[in-house]
RNA sequence: CGGGGUGUGGCGCAGCUUGGUAGCGCGCCUCGUUCGGGACGAGGAGGUCGUGGGUUCAAAUCCCGCCACCCCGACCA
């Protein structure tokens, strides 16, 4: 195939796009890839529609490879499905919702858990039809409320979505494993470095999931991993070791003092410190030694709310994504003025877990850090204005309701798994994959018969990849000043010529170069326009990042044609005769 | 939803403080010259200045409302 410029649908900017900010966003629009159609909804050009093709090419033939079948379902689907597992109203101003002309509800599917969990109920019955997995590359639709950067958030979005059905957890533990592996495959063809990490499951439900995080500063996640060993988990997973008890016979017992002033954890720190009669033996009160208790406030699925308290070591903050990790599928909000209000005993600045615990002077439910195990000590609000409680002793002189991971994670915290240090990046997701269980396949009663004869649930895995989002991060990740630098298997073409001169000899010269390509089954991109500057050429040529980029030009008079490496920039002059089976060699080095 | 910002030819921007008949660069069209890193000259086409209202003899410019978009946060398989 050849791609003339001279009539090829495209037009590249010589300046960046005011609103695009990231590098994939600018370049893709800049090289005339993608246009903006709406927030988050994007055109693709012919450029990009051919790499578009490609990475789902590769994805698509990395799934069958490992077994999978590919189908298709709607992107337009009725409310029902969603209505019976809830999500219709979980997903809340997620969803993109409309009405048919008889004033049914209808939706555009966000994921499709529910329609494949049914269409297997169609059609399957006993467990000798598992395994199966099955999938498809579909658009998905998400009215996220900031759409941004591009294609790595829109609301219109590509996913080759997968979903696994066994009769039991062997069963999926082997699907996921083999998901798993063809991810890895699929990213490695890609040309995309990622990290598998430990991740929370949110509206998909289910136990286990893991998110492949390219590492990439522009990425919405943030992640820790191990120095020391191979653990690795999204910031909103990780798990805090609980410590073991520690004694405290010799802890004297807990005392109120006077605190004046102190509602923030430094002005009490400041103030123990200054206090001769409390000062420690062995070092100055630090943060780390009072004990922080965060009042948030709970939204249930159900719109009731709930007081929450959080008692966290002083030197942390509560991290907001991870403790909505946790109390999934209810959110968290800033508790206002008036919930306050309506518990006097809980005084801002001076709040301890007395009044939260055993006591229950409070009905407000009090979550603690795992850290805050039996036997610490800790300074603490005493529940009145302007005293703290010294020497209070978890496990002695306080329970909690439970415990929660919710305290924020920091560079350096130890590693739940060895205890060496951890530390934090930031990734694109570009797959995740989950043990989803049972949860489809009951509310949607989707059984078969085992081999006793005997109804069971279905138990299932889903597997999620986006396609675009996964070009963006390509993008993301291969390019230089001067433009896009496509891995060969994802590239919208193999090879780019540029004709350039004000004789028809290198026109003629690249026509003929770019038939005998293109009879080899290249991809050739031909920049034949006679009115654009050889400078105009060479900078458009570099900009949409072709890897391979040959030049027609005033070598032509000596018979030779120059190849160019586009990311080493590595060029090689080349006898006519001989370029084209050349060029056919370095482009299938794959 | 909170914070910040921006809306002026296709794109990128100036003009707004201090009101007076809309400007620059790129792109586009015509002719000529040029032809290895976004060439040059000459001549052109193209704009309800986001939107509604107000003030004024006069509004892109001042005032009020609304809308849209971008960025940060929140949110998010």
């Amino acid at each position: 195939m050849i791609l003339r410029m001279s009539t090829l649908f495209l037009r590249t900017l010589r300046e960046d796009p005011a609103d695009a900010e990231v590098p994939s966003h600018r370049l893709l629009v800049r090289a005339g890839y993608i246009r903006r159609v709406a927030p988050g909804i994007y055109s693709w050009l012919p450029l990009g529609w051919r790499t578009y093709r490609n990475v789902e090419r590769v994805v698509r033939e990395e799934m069958n490879a490992a077994g999978f079948q590919e189908i298709h379902l709607p992107a337009l689907l009725p409310r029902e499905p969603y209505d019976r597992t809830g999500r219709w109203t979980e997903y809340g101003d997620l969803l993109f919702r409309l009405r048919d002309r008889k004033g049914n509800d209808m939706l555009l599917g966000p994921t499709h858990e529910e329609i494949f969990t049914l269409l297997v109920k169609d059609l399957f019955s006993s467990y000798k039809d598992l395994p199966v997995s099955i999938y498809q590359i579909q658009w998905k639709y998400r009215d996220e409320p900031r759409p941004r950067a591009g294609l790595l958030r829109g609301r219109e979005f590509s996913m080759k979505d997968s979903y696994s059905f066994d009769i039991d957890e062997e069963g999926l533990a082997k699907s996921y494993e083999k998901h798993r592996i063809a991810y890895q495959r699929t990213f490695d063809r890609l040309g995309l470095d990622y990290v598998i990490v430990k991740a929370t499951s949110g509206a998909m439900g289910g136990s286990l999931s893991e998110e492949f995080l390219s590492p990439c500063e522009v990425g919405e996640d943030t992640y820790v991993k191990c120095t020391s060993c191979d653990y690795a988990s999204n910031t909103e997973a990780v798990e805090v070791p609980t410590p073991d008890p520690v004694p405290y016979d010799d802890v004297p017992a807990a005392h109120v003092e006077e605190t004046p002033d102190t509602p923030t954890i430094e002005s009490l720190v400041n103030l123990l410190n200054s206090r001769s009669d409390l000062r420690r033996a062995d070092r100055p009160w630090q943060a780390s030694d009072t004990l922080k208790n965060v009042i948030v406030k709970l939204v249930h699925p159900t719109g009731d709310t709930e007081l929450l308290a959080i008692g966290v070591p002083g030197d942390r903050e509560v991290d907001l994504k991870r403790l909505e990790a946790q109390v999934y599928p209810s959110t968290v909000e800033a508790p206002t003025d008036e919930d306050f209000a309506a518990h006097p005993e809980l005084v801002r600045g001076y709040i301890g877990p007395d009044v939260l615990g055993e006591t229950k002077v409070s009905k407000v439910r009090y979550l603690l850090d795992p850290r805050v195990v039996t036997g610490t000590r800790w300074v603490t609000g005493a529940n009145q204005l302007d005293r703290h409680v010294v020497d209070l002793v978890a496990g002695r002189d306080f329970e909690a309701d439970g415990t929660i991971f919710a305290a924020e994670v920091r560079e350096g915290d130890p590693c739940p798994r060895c205890g060496a240090a951890l530390t934090m990046a930031r990734g694109i997701e570009i797959g995740h994959i989950f043990a989803l269980g049972t949860k489809y396949s009951e509310v949607l009663d989707l059984k078969v018969l085992d081999d006793q004869g005997k109804q069971v649930y279905v138990t299932m895995g889903c597997y999620g990849l986006g396609i675009d989002r996964a070009l963006a991060t390509i993008a993301e990740k291969n390019h230089d000043a001067k433009g896009l630098i496509w891995p060969r298997e994802v590239s919208p073409a193999d090879v780019h010529i540029v004709a350039t001169g004000k004789t028809d000899e290198p026109f003629e010269v690249a026509e003929r170069l770019a038939a005998q390509l293109e009879a080899e089954g290249l991809v050739v991109l031909l920049d034949d326009r006679r009115s654009a500057s050889p400078g105009e050429k060479f900078n458009d040529a570099d900009l949409i990042g072709v890897p391979t980029i040959v030049t027609c030009g005033r070598r032509i008079v000596d018979g030779k044609i120059e190849i160019k490496d586009r990311r080493t920039s590595e060029r090689i002059d080349l006898p006519i005769d001989e370029a084209a089976s050349h060029i056919v060699e370095v482009c299938r080095e794959r």
